[in-house]
DNA sequence: ACCTGAACACCGTTCAAGT
DNA sequence: ACCTGAACACCGTTCAAGT
């Protein structure tokens, strides 16, 4: 009998393949294999394609790095955040759902931190902030340095915080953090630093998130 | 004429291959090409050996990268820090070294974040930041917790300001800043992002310095 | 316009061998 | 112990060609 069409593996255009699909199948790698998961090839075996297939739609690397970060940006409810009647609290809602967002897709994070914030989405989430902030009555250059302020501590936040989240793993509760805490202290002589090794229960002891919100309430308290 | 020993390139020991050299390599080359352009066969050829020769120092690239990181740290003046009378003040100056230690090589931030700060130099600059905040008779608690605000914070925005640095160009001053911060808003039409574009402006008017010690004394005003 | 195959100049790392 | 040469399984990207 005569072959019919070999299964999928001629040129020619293919429903299937777009943006959207390139993305979905990145980030998948990347949660499952860290940033360095992620390869044009990787992407493009993941999507059944061949790995130049893929420039159709992104004109480099980057530019897929780039899009994936700032599409992650784009889930923030923003809306939620406007809704709410409390300056403050909607400060608090934006940044707390920023941090949540981006941790949840850890490996996410230095490849974001690499690219800078400047997509679409990104400036956004920036205006939003600023809105919130106007709406505290600040004077209006404090308001810019504000926003400026609160971005830079919610990155640091969790940049330090996804460099302790192994790619795949599920999130640690609190005593697998004070365990991974005390393991980085490593063979350090807990006698020659003294306070770092108390300090390293202390922080531990309390979950990431709380003690995110402490500092996020002493930063707002001295604007 | 009988040929003399050729120049060197047989197997064997070297003088001049050490730990310390090779970092040495390793920065320039980051210094000079950003983070992408540091990898194990550059800063071979950098020192003109085979690259595998390196695996004889460090067991991987991480380690390397990690190494790299960790010396970086090692620059900070501690002592100068530890020697201010006023615990305050001492703070900002070590808050002011770190950011400053690591914009002067800012490819090495992208490296530094995605590695973590476990190295033995990290720890004991976030020793000394210890000390130099129980001095301020906080409450033990928070100053364990204020210590890592402290870290987030400067992380954060030395992530920033290092996304917006190109590999090799000089510092740029607050003209060519407003530049680049007018130049990411891109396409965007003011129209629709009212205050970012009013606040680029404003952020860009002060230089990163002055802008990173409005917000440290907001910070410090909050504990 | 959208895809494939083949190729280019790179990677990090390992292994056997030389000194 | 320290280095080289050669090889392995990868990269991102380009180019000519097929549908």
């Amino acid at each position: 009998m005569t072959e019919s069409v070999p299964p999928r593996s001629r040129p020619g255009p293919r429903r299937g393949l777009t943006e959207r699909a390139i993305l979905d199948a990145a980030l998948r790698l990347v949660d499952a294999g860290g940033a360095e998961a992620l390869s044009v090839r990787s992407v493009a075996a993941e999507m059944g394609v061949a790995p130049n297939a893929l420039y159709t739609y992104f004109r480099t690397k980057a530019d897929l790095v780039a899009a994936l970060g700032d599409d992650l940006l784009g889930r923030l409810d923003l809306d939620a955040a406007l809704g709410d009647a409390d300056w403050r609290s909607a400060v608090v809602r934006l940044a707390a759902d920023l941090r949540a967002t981006l941790l949840a897709h850890p490996g996410v994070v230095p490849l974001l931190l690499h690219a800078g914030f400047a997509g679409p989405r990104a400036l956004v989430a920036g205006e939003v902030l600023l809105e919130l902030l106007s709406r505290g009555g600040l004077p209006a250059d404090d308001t810019a340095r504000a926003s400026y302020l609160l971005q830079t501590y919610v990155l640091g936040t969790v940049a330090l915080d996804a460099a302790e989240l192994p790619p795949g793993a599920a999130r640690p509760d609190d005593a697998a953090r004070t365990a991974e805490r005390r393991r980085a202290l490593g063979g350090a002589d807990p006698a020659l630093l003294p306070r770092t090794a108390a300090a390293a229960d202390v922080v531990a002891a309390y979950n990431g998130d709380a003690q995110f919100r402490w500092g996020l309430d002493r930063l707002l308290d001295g604007l």
